[in-house]
DNA sequence: AATGAATGAGAATTCATTCAT
DNA sequence: GATGAATGAATTCTCATTCAT
């Protein structure tokens, strides 16, 4: 779909100068907002450069076009989300069973997610297609699991997934958007939120824990592919 | 977010002679078309009118303007969408266990979801927002997960869910999405959507089934309206 | 140099009705008028369509890019000069001396290069690069030339030249670039093109008639290949 | 035509320290490695300054607009280009026939724009109409062609040409044209050289030598003005 | 009813030039 | 003197929509 070609993307300038800093941060900022309040079918350079105070040439002088702005953007977004998952997953170094575990990955998701729910929407569906999926999706794995792997890790004996490949594929983007939809939704009150980290936890972990019914159908197979990052065009 | 006015959508006119159905049948067509191929991007109602075969004055004859276009196309998906979904699901009139219901509901949403994946995504982003978004939730909650719904009434005890209005909208978003995901992906084997299918199964199943295990967190409180379709200007 | 890129180019639509003929026609006229009197560095599209009484939209309608507008006028251009020439040649039908045929197609093509000189050489400097060149080449050696190689291959005991492929290199480009240098001049005087045409006749002449002087160098040689249309990227 | 404003052009400040003329060598330099190898068209002011490894600020410091870079170039070029043909006529001292002299001239003139073929042909496009005509056309008549002339004015009798005043003009277009068309060519081998400089010195020599036979236009007539270096713009 | 020519606001991007530091 | 950040007019091209025929 849509993205035909792709040129550049890169960076144009590193900026040195303190003033050349405030105007890339303004650009960023101005890019975010816009993204933020009115998607990214109103987002057009002309009024980035003008939320930003700053001449459309001076944009240019940074982003050598409309979409390498935007990546700029969702790099810096998924940056800072990734650093507050960590920050908050820090803390929670107390060894705790597996619904405890769970449920604090959710929490945390969900808090995470709750910053800028639309700038992180038209960034899901248009930056992602440029090839930071592939970091992202890393990070989500890697980062963000992280703590849920560890414990599962730790504990086989209470785990129990037929197939743990289209498991993960499955979790990962039913938590997702799931959490995605709340946000987006008109009323995000505390006990809302509450709430659906809960059902969200009591989900997951009714689905991996060791149980003694079986799946309906085959599991395994020949090697699963459908959820790898696809080379989106 | 996005589009400021919102004009019209209304049809200009109900063809009532056979050479204007079939105008409007193939600018239906020639929509999805392109929809389905190229994206919503490349949607242009020029592009529209070219590959109907009718000029654009005929195209502005039966739609006011584009989003009018697209939304008559969204209307008819889902409908025939929720046709199929019918008549596979009429079939299963036999009782069969819980296991065995899902696993049907999960198989012929897949199913559906195979015909015209990038027409069902870029309607979903788009179309949704226009306000059918409440018809169409509307249509997934009362005709898609009725036999499910049916089975739940049948036999309370088999079920358990702490937060049932809450389990609903993580289910639908979940189960949905994943689909989505699987299906836009380039790898779409037999196997694998047997896999899907079992996997999706086994998760709700094991979610809503009644199990001594209780949540981990506060449920039911005060009106839950997170959910509720929101008026998307 | 220069144009790095080359896309469509080809007309985008033929005009069919009436109106679009005009539009097309004051589009061509516009562009044509714009380049003899302020050359292809004041071509923009905006001014061509604004001095044509058309819409920019309309341009678009009708020529993809800049470079297809531009291309259609000189293809125009040069058949039109062609079509000049031929009118002009058959008329001499009667059978004269080879300074008087010589001197005819001189005569002539001086002629043909005072209508629009700075168009030409616009056209000259620009389109040629784009592909028109092999066919504009073939025009001035198999048209314009014709008469003049009828009258060598007719009368080869008066001609007498030691390296033909050279010289015809040599002679078109001198009487070519010559006519240009005259005509872009400011002082055109009718006593200064009868000067030139006699000028240019008399050393053509005396270059190509039998002679029993012989060339200073080395003559033959390998295959030439300098004049030769290049394949202009 | 082209260009309306006019504007300063004459360099801004004569360079005394060392470090200046390094700057403005290195401007210099980087312009004319520009369009010899991209062409006017490519050439931007700040490529240049990139290039030259200079601060877009010190190029203005030197020069007032890009015309006068391009300017400057072009006087260093068409300079060096002097210099080289004075070097190379000067050894030929030695006194000789008509046939030889017109053949050293040529083959020095093919010899010297065979260097930088591109920029020459830039400049010759660009600078010329800016007022540098008139030097560089002193050059020629002066420098380049001064030993054909004193041969000519020291043999008058083997010398015979209806109209001096036409042929020069004819003459020097037509030769310089020539040899532009063969250096822009792809393929400038070596034979293709000797065989140029060959053909053109026959032809001139024919052309100018004494001959019986008479032209077949009136010569002379009213003053003469197409050749005089016009005030284009 | 249909046609399709015409429209023009608006979007992305370039580049010569200025000026505060 | 040098730097380079900033400027913004100008340019190419798109596309939803209108309206005369």
């Amino acid at each position: 779909m849509a993205t035909r070609k792709k040129p550049d993307v890169s960076l144009r300038k590193t900026p040195n100068q303190a003033r050349s800093i405030d105007t890339m941060e303004a650009l960023l900022r101005a890019t975010a907002h816009i993204l933020e309040k009115e998607g990214y079918d109103r987002l057009t350079t002309n009024r980035v450069a003008e939320k930003a105070g700053v001449s459309i040439g001076s944009l240019y002088q940074y982003f050598p076009n409309k979409d390498a702005l935007v990546l700029a953007v969702g790099e810096r977004h998924f940056d800072e989300m990734r650093a507050l998952l960590h920050e908050r997953l820090e803390r929670n170094v107390a060894p705790a069973g597996l619904t405890e575990t769970v449920g604090d990955v959710v929490a945390v998701l969900v808090a995470t997610h709750t910053k800028n729910p639309r700038l992180h929407a038209a960034l899901t569906e248009r930056v992602l297609r440029v090839g930071l999926l592939q970091r992202r999706a890393a990070h989500l794995a890697e980062d963000i699991y992280r703590p849920l792997l560890a414990y599962v890790a730790a504990h086989p004996e209470e785990i129990s997934v037929d197939d743990p490949e289209m498991a993960v594929f499955v979790l990962t983007h039913a938590v997702e958007a799931t959490i995605h939809a709340f946000v987006l939704g008109d009323a995000i009150s505390p006990s809302g939120e509450a709430r659906l980290v809960a059902t969200l936890t009591t989900m997951i972990v009714r689905f991996i824990e060791k149980n003694e019914k079986k799946s309906p159908l085959p599991s395994g197979g020949p090697p699963f592919t459908a959820h790898r990052p696809r080379r989106l065009r």
